[in-house]
DNA sequence: CCGTATCCAATCGGATACTG
DNA sequence: CAGTATCCGATTGGATACGG
């Protein structure tokens, strides 16, 4: 069977999607070193909200990237792994993560450029 | 220097969200090959609109990941094109890519499953 | 602690129409 | 052909309040 993420009508193309979600990205990166609780995760990332952290979680879940583990403690406890599929989407997504800390300083560079010639040309 | 993508301000967070942004996956997939043209590009990419095909590839020319070319002819002929940054880019993302088409299965499995039990709790 | 529910402002993005 | 401009419905996501 074949998929073609260019076709609107394809399921890579939701999943290309769900990638794209900003979210998915820090946390599949939050967890590739274990398991944590839901407001670990949500102190780890600077400024999502506990309903974005929520929905997302869940979604992954149903998508079979993490498992969510809750115990029958008080007060509760719940942790969020990653399965061997979530592991191999985070080994993947540690390249992104890569090449945005690597090449941050070249983007940087040419918005400024490109704005300065903009401004210029006015 | 360091960047942090889970501090909120730090400006790999941009580029995370830049790359989360669905279109912008599938048009550096799309350059992959050698410059094209806008339609060509936007008929590669099916579903996507002229309005953000335009803003989308400008916002990406911004970013030093492609150049843009416009040749005096008629009809008007303007070429994209992949940096070296942005064929940089192209690798990377190209690991989505392929994990996408080589996990969609496993993903569309764990939906059903995850529908399915939570349909028979009810 | 770990969520869900509701409201609402802002952004996104499609459709359409119009220029160089 | 390669866009830009405008309108507008749909979606997103934050803040807040509340429940298990």
């Amino acid at each position: 069977m074949e998929f073609d993420p260019n076709d609107r009508d394809c399921p890579t193309r939701q999943l290309l999607d769900r990638i794209g979600d900003q979210w998915t990205v820090l946390i599949v990166l939050s967890l590739r070193d274990g398991p944590r609780r839901f407001t670990e995760i949500g102190t780890w990332i600077n400024g999502i909200s506990q309903k974005v952290l929520s929905q997302t979680l869940r979604s992954l879940v149903r998508d079979g990237m993490l498992t969510r583990t809750a115990y029958a403690e008080v007060p509760p406890r719940v942790e969020y792994a990653l399965t061997p599929l979530g592991h191999n989407l985070a080994e993947t997504v540690t390249y992104l993560d890569r090449w945005a800390r690597e090449h941050m300083g070249e983007v940087l560079a040419a918005r400024a450029e490109f704005d300065q010639v903009k401004a210029a040309a006015r």
